[in-house]
DNA sequence: TAACTATTTGACAGCGCTGTCAATTAGTGA
DNA sequence: TCACTAATTGACAGCGCTGTCAAATAGTTA
């Protein structure tokens, strides 16, 4: 039942050509006189042949693929927008240089090198590199590879396509301050995770800019796409048990920001009347949401895109210099904010 | 600057034992003596030895990889949590048994079996496939293939893991009907897409087992993930102008149910007060709704996980006659259904 | 036409691994 | 200890392609 397997020898033998011949032309390699081309052309349409890519990419040392990690921390990762449109733009930017994704969910016990030790990706794009596996992370700046953030706190030579979270928070604050709020509380995601530690810089630096003092019980950790219940917990404690109590809270992400929305509903308040809302991201989550959300926006598809043609650069290139790219957010205002009420 | 790389006959060298015996144990064969398995383990460690997979697959014929097709139809097919889930979910069924996921986006003018013939991957999971291109579609049936959807409305000899939306349709109308709606409104989704004919099938049949008219007009179809615009020119043609007035709406998915939840909001009516609205799929965003969406859910993440597994099987078996599974759906009843309206 | 350059083509040795199957070694019972 | 079976091991020929570099051919100029 096995099929007759055609191989570029046989496409040889029968146009009467080298094997070499037929393979510029199946390369589409320039020199190759149009005749030849034409006629080895039609031996392959006739035969049917088609190449053998392992082959190919044994012989050459290329694979035209790239893999993409992503880092089990963010087990509901999928359920999440945001990562939804980086891996589409990430696999734009390949596509359009006929390279293919090889996508990989990372678990504990994964090797983020062994894709291209094994010789089956030219490259890497990690993307929710975590901060706490240094030397796993740096294993990688051997290899061409792009991360979508930072992988370290302190400057580092790792390729990179990042947003600028501090930047965001920033504008955030100046948002809310705007409105008259002095209470702000800040939901900074988990802590193996920079831009846990990016917002909470960009918070403390604001304030002490404006020589206001950080009330530490305001800026606290959290998991990801906080659910209701954990949501519920943290405005308990957070909340409504503070004295003085926030009058904005600045969420980790948009999924959160939102279940804070119908948990706040739930509890009979009003937003923004008695409470200002911000997600993060900006994510299509935020303009569904009922009232409508105010967010930073990453250009999530853009980053993606640019990590894959930073990525092909760095194979094709190998720059010595590390590539560091820092993407703006900007704030969405949307009804999930206004002014402060004065309690 | 070239590191130099490790391969097996080095291995074999070093170890003092032949190719064939490093291989077996790099592959975790049985039949190594032990002391043989640990001394030949040791040189591996010691030298780093890293497999050349490409190698490997070239050798044995096996990529231990699959294809992931997902059709361009859905442009913005990342945006919507789904196909996000039916990913996650096919990952984690591959990733037990060791094998990857190559993942593509199509566009016009990329094969479907391309991947496969020119060996790359052991076998294909087509997502999103299209109805009207079945010369397409038949050819992935000789090869080892798994559809997440019809590939045709006939019965057909596809392997095939789906969900039952004829059921779930018949499912939602019940319950429309038990709520008093006589005039319901279903937004198909685009033809190309066997969903669509599929709504309507059940639609009718359930209207005919009642011996209850269909009115044509309630019944359009539509691009999935219809956007505000769309949406309001939607319900200015099928709802507000059509007499009498659908009282309920069936919207093809979830992104279309909430964009139709947000316009009638802004025109000032109340859901399900004025008009019931169900979503499709019950994708994370139903419950984020504000009223929260009724929607029939897809087991996606199952879906995806049975897909991965029955592709395996396929791989390893080569049955004779196709698997095909319905995986049931669920009503989620949820605020934005209610009484229909006496007008 | 000769002499030279530019363009095309081909021979062949790998790339690093696995399958086959025969050879060797270890284990067992009498 | 011998004969026999079971468990281990190894030699070698590919898998189907590309890189290298030399050979052949075509094109150009004087």
């Amino acid at each position: 039942m096995q099929k007759n397997i055609v191989t570029l020898e046989q496409v040889a033998k029968v146009a009467g050509v080298s094997m070499k011949t037929v393979s510029r032309v199946v390369n589409k390699s320039p020199q190759v006189a149009q005749r030849t081309r034409n006629h080895v052309q039609q031996v392959i349409d006739e035969l049917n042949y088609q190449p053998n890519r392992l082959a190919s990419s044994l012989a050459s040392g290329r694979t035209d693929t790239v893999g993409v990690l992503v880092h089990h921390s963010v087990q509901q990762i999928f359920a999440y927008p945001f990562f939804s449109e980086l891996l589409g733009g990430i696999s734009k930017g390949l596509n359009e240089n006929r390279y293919d994704v090889l996508l990989r969910f990372m678990d504990e016990n994964m090797s983020y090198t062994e894709l291209f030790e094994h010789r089956r990706v030219d490259g890497l794009i990690v993307t929710n590199a975590p901060i706490d596996k240094p030397d796993e992370m740096r294993g990688l700046l051997g290899i061409p590879s792009v991360f979508t953030s930072r992988i370290a706190l302190d400057n580092n030579r790792s390729n990179m396509v990042d947003s600028d979270f501090y930047g965001a928070m920033w504008q955030t604050l100046n948002h809310l301050s705007d409105f008259g709020h002095e209470h702000i509380a800040l939901m900074t995601g988990p802590e193996h995770l920079a831009i846990a530690h990016l917002r909470r810089a960009a918070y403390v630096d604001w304030h002490h800019e404006r020589h206001l003092p950080v009330n530490d019980a305001l800026v606290q950790t959290n998991p990801l796409f906080a659910d209701s219940q954990m949501v519920r917990d943290y405005m308990e404690t957070y909340w409504l048990q503070l004295s003085p109590r926030p009058t904005a809270v600045i969420a980790s992400d948009d999924v959160t920001a939102i279940n804070l929305l119908n948990q706040l509903t739930q509890m009979g308040y009003i937003v923004p009347q008695d409470l200002s809302v911000v997600g993060f991201d900006n994510t299509m989550l935020a303009s569904m949401a009922n009232p409508t959300l105010t967010s930073p926006g990453q250009q999530s598809f853009q980053k993606g895109y640019h990590a894959a043609l930073t990525l092909l650069d760095v194979i094709a290139n190998e720059p010595t210099e590390p590539v560091q790219i820092e993407l703006g957010m900007e704030l969405v205002v949307r009804q999930s904010t206004g002014p402060a009420p004065s309690y």
